[in-house]
DNA sequence: TATTTTTTACCATTATAATGTCCATATGTA
DNA sequence: TACATATGGACATTATAATGGTAAAAAATA
């Protein structure tokens, strides 16, 4: 019986395209899927489900095979990264650190 | 007796952002976590880890909270994720099916 | 065509992420 | 200040992702 999580369609594509760009890399680099999964310190099987695009793959996974492929996330080179990680901290901050209670079901769909 | 993996420096600072984009939206939006979490069906601690970046997460549940918060993945809508697949998919088909056996470590580091 | 290697599929086992609860602290508001 | 709620940390339990093996089909090469 298993808990049959739904996801946004969103959700779906988006993981999906990341799957696909990782395998057109990887052949693009002519590396074997057992190669990748090998370099990753991962399974086959775990490859294949990333390349699939499947959701239940852990973030840290997928975006490691993506790197190795030389995949930019974010379209951002490391430094980049860390600039805009600084950045939304930063604006983060300006914000209260507690949510206040909103009164009730103002906006029950967004 | 952990397997103690480990990420590529970027791999990390990427999910650290895509956490931390999470938390802004959120906020931004004045919506607190457990309200959050709720929406997502997720736990309230899951959802911590989320927007803390922790590199452990399901990718269907980062991307998840992601949407709700209206975070746009590779800078595209639905529709545009559903074309970019689609290309994506046809650049796949134009390469071998198979990979051919490489040379030996003609390119060890990459 | 025969041979080799890649890719795909399936599955039981193992490792670990997700959960839910409790408690403490911080925060914003009346 | 006092109150109500949000946030954070820690933890045992449960659910499930990752693994590693086998086998078969597909694909590339000689």
């Amino acid at each position: 019986m298993k808990k049959q999580r739904v996801y946004a369609r969103y959700t779906i594509e988006a993981s999906l395209l990341l799957g696909k760009l990782i395998r057109w890399h990887r052949k693009k680099l002519k590396i074997s899927l057992e190669n990748l999964s090998d370099r990753a310190c991962i399974s086959r099987t775990t490859l294949r489900k990333i390349e699939r695009g499947e959701v239940t793959c852990e973030i840290g996974l997928v975006f490691e095979v993506a790197t190795l492929v030389g995949i930019k996330l974010f379209e951002a080179d490391y430094g980049t990264l860390k600039a805009q990680n600084e950045r939304v901290e930063d604006k983060i901050a300006l914000l209260p650190k507690s949510i206040q209670p909103q009164e009730k079901d103002l906006e029950d769909d967004f």
